[in-house]
DNA sequence: GCATCGCCTTGACGCCCGTCAACTTCCCGA
DNA sequence: TCGGGAAGTTGACGGGCGTCAAGGCGATGC
């Protein structure tokens, strides 16, 4: 039941891709908030457990998966340091997170008290709401990235995205933080296919590997918007325009 | 630039499908708010414009999506009376927002002022905040939906999700009130799949037509979570319990 | 050192779905 | 009433991806 948790209190030391420079959240908070060191693959919330709490990632990585009855899993959010989750409007989660790297962190809110807190500090109220905006910003990004039509795409998007996320900097090197296997739970499609995926981009030189996780990008414009697999033709059904009833 | 859309005072007649009995949210904004009555296809809001509204729909439906620089298109939201929309943490819509129906009608408030409102108002900070929750949470479903194997079963989980928001009364009938595009741009298949797929629900018996877009839902157990295609077989890969590194 | 167990890759095969095309139906306005 | 265009359906065909299977890596532990 009660999670076997390394339990520590509020002094962190950032091991490794913490929250860096960039201000941390919900700073006020500290008195109320807990910071918990997890291991890899261990359950942080659980699927239709009570909601009672509001977690900020500040080391590490999690991912976020609706466990679906015929076995899979699809990871609806994966969840790196200053990534907020856990707020939602029902009173059960409706959603398992765990962690994925080890020495994973996660500083976890009481959802009453800082609701109470959120109702008499308008300040604090509006960067919860920032938050969720955020959750909410990359929900949407994977949808784009999952609809896509053929899996290069899917996979080479996906690499953009965790390039934007995980180092805003150098934009062009990623360390991904996670396994095939949930790139592949992430981007709905199998293991398999991402492996082949990958393969066929570094043959075709749009990016490059230093290791089975590190990856670096060298034509990002292959790997931007549009196709990544097919060569320049196949201009896609344009099913825009003429699908606009234009309207007077 | 400035859509002729039909201006009217605050006094609305809801023409159909409009907010019935649940209480109307932003009740207290009423002295801001502005709504106006969309005809078919009418933007609502533009991509990359500057989010200065944030939008309830009153009566009818609308489309969010965003268009991909290949022409295609992905509906990211489909928007029914109640909903809540245009809130983002940019200062630009990343998407764009037109009406569906004919007199969709929709309430917009001014961001800036509403914003200024909540700052000195927890309950409608708290109200603001519990739409945006909905709204991530209808992303989420769809984002379980697109996520989905087969056509069938994306069409089939979208038909009682629809259900589900339309009408949780009469939870078996169902009046579409998107064309087959739009499903099709919803779920990121083709409009023939959708086709297909809906014949094919209808050959087996799962649901019923009476019109093409008055849908009745009759095995609604063939439609849920597991299979919706198959006959009982193809457990799928549990790729879950063995994947999970069972952490001491 | 060696065994073991995840993780990752590659091959073969079959089927689902995207594409192109043609046709029907429905709706709305002239 | 009729015409035209959008919406919807159906068929044929080919390719991409899921599935099953086998094998290679790399880390961790005895």
């Amino acid at each position: 039941m009660t999670p076997k948790v390394t339990s520590q209190p509020i002094g962190l030391r950032h091991p490794h891709r913490a929250l860096a420079n960039r201000p941390h959240p919900l700073q006020g908070l500290d008195h109320l908030a807990m910071t918990t060191s997890y291991s890899r693959g261990q359950e942080i919330c659980g699927q239709s457990r009570p909601a009672d709490n509001w977690y900020l990632v500040v080391a590490g990585s999690a991912r976020r998966y609706v466990a679906r009855p015929d076995g899979r899993r699809q990871i609806v959010d994966l969840l790196l340091p200053g990534d907020f989750f856990g707020c939602t409007a029902r009173d059960e989660y409706d959603f398992t997170v765990e962690a994925i790297s080890v020495g994973t962190t996660i500083t976890s809110y009481p959802r009453r008290r800082v609701e109470a807190l959120a109702d008499s500090d308008p300040r604090l109220a509006r960067e919860i709401r920032m938050l969720v905006l955020e959750a909410m910003s990359r929900l949407q990004a994977q949808l784009l990235i999952v609809g896509r039509v053929t899996a290069p795409e899917k996979v080479g998007s996906f690499l953009l995205e965790m390039a934007g996320r995980l180092s805003p900097g150098h934009p062009d090197k990623v360390m991904l933080p996670v396994s095939r296997y949930d790139i592949a739970d992430y981007l709905a499609v199998s293991v398999e296919t991402v492996s082949r995926s990958l393969t066929d981009l570094k043959h075709r030189g749009v990016i490059a590997f230093s290791g089975t996780r590190s990856v670096r990008i060298v034509d990002r414009d292959a790997l931007d918007d549009r196709e990544a697999s097919r060569q320049h033709d196949a201009p896609g059904r344009s099913n825009i325009s003429w699908r606009q009833p234009l309207v007077a």
